[in-house]
Parts: structure tokens; sequence; C-alpha cells
DNA sequence: TTGTATGCGTTATCAC
DNA sequence: GTGATAACGCATACAA
């Protein structure tokens, strides 16, 4: 492995020298440079990281901790994420919580004994608040949360506008005619989470729709929760039902098959996050569309950004966009 | 930070022993071992892990290069391959080469720059052949190849029986009834899909059928692929396709559909790898399942077994399963 | 603008 | 079984 002492021996120079030359530092002849970087080039030298982080203290890597890697949506904003931090030459490291907290937290020891510079984190759905989150990472460790957040936590934080999305997925229901829409909720300890569900409430009362807490289904985010759910939704009466999530929603769409009913010209369904599936389906599933790359873009370009001590990034809000498919589309042409 | 000095001090002794005591070396006495190891607790020791490989020549890490995250496919290769490294104190860096090669050299670069112990790759479609990875990856690196390897590069291979498993979805689509059977068959650059194609043609073979080249269709891996040959593999008179992915196989699934073409009762489909969506989309597709989770283990393993030099680890090959759906199910129940 | 000197925290080698 | 010592490659504070 060639090293900077190597390109200086070439060169006649110092290994400091080269350092400063290779890392842009400005207080180098122009032609001293230039000459350094060809020599390096030559020599195809490439940095060693080990030394570089341990020298500063810091490796140009960030943790991105998702609470699992499989699903499109934490994929997507990790491929977005990426190619930012590329750009700025950070490499990432990727953690899965498989929705635990013990492993959020064996995640995060792992990071900081990389002396990773930041790390993203969407947290685990069974992290009902952040305090493990804090006493887990060393100050100096620049930490953005994103879709998951814990507002007590200060911090950059990058979200979906969860409660103009579901407003608009439940609104969309009430348009179609359908009169009694219940909801699967997801956790409550989420914030995300909580506010769709403001959400539809909001939208409900807009309408001037009663609000039935019977059909508020909680703590669930997988599709045998959906299936269950769906299940109860349609013995208490309701005809449509807009679900926190895709694979909820799925589950529901399920049970509405299962028991004869027709959709959507019986029973309406709009989901959220809209997962590749959801409109290869039969018939194909309205949803409410993050956009997961975008959001890992914003989240790695806010740590880029929190890199420099006195900019301080806030929250950013990306918006949900209604998809109207077969599930929810009465009127179809 | 804690470091082993400040260990060593609070204890009375030196460093040295500190580091064997903490690293599980032989030479220390066992009251002294739990000592350290009682102290480290306390005191809340982590290893700094740059300083570690800047020492050691290697990082606990190993490097993953797929071509796309967000496939789940490797998605869940990466999954199986932590859950691993995990047990050994190994973290994992992803990489996307987004089927390019040019993001491969670039991928692997960051790797060597980070001292990786080790490299696990499934190269991108691109790549023809494996002069690049060799070029690009350090003498006393381990190169563990997955589902798409490349047979001239030495080391562990893990692999689907591709071969076997397009033999048997063949034969399960003349099983079935249909008589002329096309073949998506992706880059014959990658042996993978060479293989498939070479266990399709055997198939019509032993059962005596004739191996036509105009429908035996190359160059696309993506559903807009699919649903081109899907077009020509109708006016060219099959009944039947075989897929070498899903994503083909559902473009081929559409143009039959919108050709007015029942699914299965006129046109059988089968498709590889069993994606999320197969399952759900209607018809639902028969699909050759691979077992990318538990790739990811053998691949992970065999890196972990070839960290003992005199260790060797060959081919390992996964099967692949036939998952027979609607697609190409003519007699249902 | 460049050189000199130092140390980041760990581990390997050697001596005792 | 333990200690002393050195070195991994780099980046910076300071001197020139």
């Amino acid at each position: 492995m060639v090293t900077i002492s190597d390109i200086a021996k070439s060169l006649g120079i110092t290994p400091s020298t080269v350092s400063r030359a290779l890392s842009g530092s400005p207080r180098v002849k122009e032609s001293t440079r230039k000459a350094v970087e060809k020599a390096a080039e030559r020599m195809g030298y490439e940095r060693d990281e080990a030394a570089s982080s341990l020298r500063r203290g810091r490796a140009k890597v960030v943790g991105i901790i998702v609470p699992r890697i499989n699903r499109e949506f934490f994929s997507n904003v990790i491929g977005g994420a990426e190619s930012v931090l590329d750009n700025y030459g950070y490499s990432a490291i990727i953690c899965q919580s498989h929705e635990n907290t013990s492993d959020e937290i064996k995640a995060l020891k792992t990071l900081r004994s990389n002396r990773v510079a930041g790390v993203l984190i969407s947290h685990a759905i069974e992290s009902t608040n952040g305090a493990h989150i804090l006493e887990n990472i060393d100050q100096g460790t620049i930490l953005v949360q994103f879709d998951r957040v814990f507002s007590s936590i200060p911090g950059p934080k990058i979200i979906s506008d969860n409660f103009r999305g579901a407003y608009e997925g439940t609104r969309h229901l009430i348009e179609q005619g359908y009169k009694k829409i219940g909801i699967i909720a997801g956790y409550m300890s989420s914030e995300a989470y909580a506010a769709r569900l403001a959400g539809y409430k909001q939208a409900l009362s807009d309408m001037g729709m009663e609000i039935d807490d019977e059909i508020i289904f909680y703590g669930s985010i997988v599709q045998k929760g959906g299936y269950e759910a769906g299940n109860i939704a349609i013995d208490k009466g309701c005809d449509a039902i807009f679900s926190t999530g895709d694979y909820t929603a799925l589950g529901a769409l399920q049970a509405a098959k299962e028991r004869g009913l027709r959709v959507p010209e019986d029973f309406g369904i709009v989901g959220t996050a809209d997962e590749r599936f959801s409109a290869l389906i039969t018939p194909s599933l309205s949803s409410m569309a993050q956009h997961p790359y975008e959001m890992g873009r914003r989240a790695a370009q806010a740590f880029i950004t929190s890199l420099k001590p006195e900019a301080k990034v806030g929250e950013v809000v990306v918006p949900m966009d209604l998809i109207a498919r077969q599930s929810s589309t009465r009127t179809t042409i």
C-alpha cells in the first residue's frame, strides 16, 4: 500500500505537504498540489481511512439505522442518502434494528465504536422514547432523524407530512362516497403514526362526519394485524378503511375479499407508503406516497450541512401524495 | 472516550495486558482477565475501531456490493449476511453498483480504502468479466462471490442451483401441457443466466421438445424488456414463457393480458426469484424461489471460514424451489 | 508556502 | 503471565 510518505519521497518533499495538498488545504502552492495529485494518481495512492479516522477522531462514515432494510421505503431512503454522501466522500454503515430497542442500542454502540461522523436514524417501533439514543451517541456525532422521529430529541428531522397525508387520504375516501371509514392507526408511541391519526380525525370532522373510537385500530404495522383489523372493521359496518401502512392495507384487502366484498364497490381502501406491490396487486391499492429517496437525500444533506457547527437544520417536511388506484376509485372509466 | 490505558491505570497494570485480556489472548491470568472485563464494563469502554484497524491493517468490517439495495432479493441477502457477521463482531458497509461497472470499481476502491477484511459481491450486469474486481481488491482481502459470480475468479462462490431451477420451472410448464415455451433469458455474460438458459434447453430436450432460437429472448432484466419479449413470444405462437426474473415475468404477464390472453388458460408464465409482489398480483405469479437470506448467511459464513488461511470454501449451491401459483397452474381446484 | 515534531489508540514483538 | 517499546498512516500545531 502506498502512503503519503512514499509520495513525499518520490517528490522530494515532506509528508505534511502531501497531506495538505491531498486534503485541499489552501496553504499549498498550486504547482506542488498539481505535482502531488499527479504522483498520487500515478502511484495508485488511496488514503488509509483507518489512519485518517484515528488521527481526526472521526471516520468519514455515517451510520444509517433503519428498522428493516428489506422494506422498500427504507432501502430507498438508504439509496437516496448514499447518493449524496458519495459526493462528499462519506461511506455508510447500514444497521437494522428489527423494530426492537436492544438491536437499536447495539447498532448505536457499533457506530460509536467506529467513530462515525453522523447517524441517520428512523427509530424502532418498540422504542417509545429517545433516551437510549441520546445515551449511546457521543457529543459531536451529528444525529439526523427521519420518518420516525422523537421531537424530544433536538437536531434535524426529516419527516413526511403525515397529518396532511392522512387528511388527504381520508378526504379522498369521503369524496368517493364512503360513509363509515375506519383507520388502521399503528402505534401511538410513534409521532408519525399519531400525526396520521390526527389527520384522519380532522378530515372526518371537517367533512361533518362522526369520529368513532370503535373503528380506530391500534397496534399493528404488519399484514396479519391489518387482516384482523379489516375483519373487525367489516363487522362494525365500515365500508372503507384508511391504513397508515401498505402491508396493513393489504391485510385489510385480503379480509374484504374473503368476506365476499367487492373492492372498491363495497369497500374502499387507501394505504400509506406506496410500496411496490401496491401498484401490482388486484385491485391495485391506492396509497399515500411518501418520497423515500428524496427523504434520504434530505437526511444526508442535513448531515452535511450540520458539519459546519454554526449551521442549523431544523425540521424538513416532505409532502405525501395521493396515488389513487382501483381500491378506492368507485367511478372507473 | 475511555481507552485501554485508562483501564490499565485504574487497575495498576499495563495497557498491553488490558489489550490481551480484552482480545481473548490465552496468555492472561484468568483473574486479571475478569478484573479487566469488569473494569471495562464499569468504565464504559468501547474499542476504538479506527485505532484497531490501523494497527492490525484490517478493519472488522466487510463490504457488501450489490447491484441495487432495493431489490428484495439483495436486501434479504444483506440481512442474512449481517445476521452472521454480527456474531463475529463484524460490521458491514453496503455499496450499490447500480448495475454498472464504474460504480462497482468505485465501491471496491472505497472498501480497499477502508481496509475491509472481506468483500461479498454480486456483480453488476454490465460487468462481463471480473478483471476490474481483481484489480481493485488487494491481496489478503477475502473475496466471496454470490448469486452473480465469475468462475474465472477463484474463491468461495454462493450460487443458486440455476440450471436445476430453470430445468424444473420449464418442466413444470411442460407438465401443465404448454406446447411452445419461450424463455426470457437475460444476459449471457452472466453465468447465472447462462446456466438458467442451459437448464431450460435441457428440460425441453429431455421431454422431447424442440429448441427454437426464435423464442429465446436475450438482454433484459427489467419489466419493460419482459413486456416486449412477451409480445414477440405471443406473435411467434408461444403459449408459455419461462422467465429468468420476476420483473421480466411481470412484463410478459402484462403483455399477455393486453393481448386478451387468459393466464394460465391460454398462456402460462413462470418467473424466477419469488419477489414479494409475485404472490400478490393477479393472477399470482409462479416463480422459482431462491433463498436470499440463506445465501447471505452462507456468504458470510464463507468469509468467516476463510479467515483461517488453511480453510478453503469452494462452491456452495443453494437449491431453487418451484412455487407453483396461478400463472402456470391450469388445473385449479 | 513548507518542514518538524508529535500523538491519535491499539496491538505485536520482544524481553523478563 | 506481564511489561516495555515501537509502529501502523495520517493530520495538525508550531516553527521557520
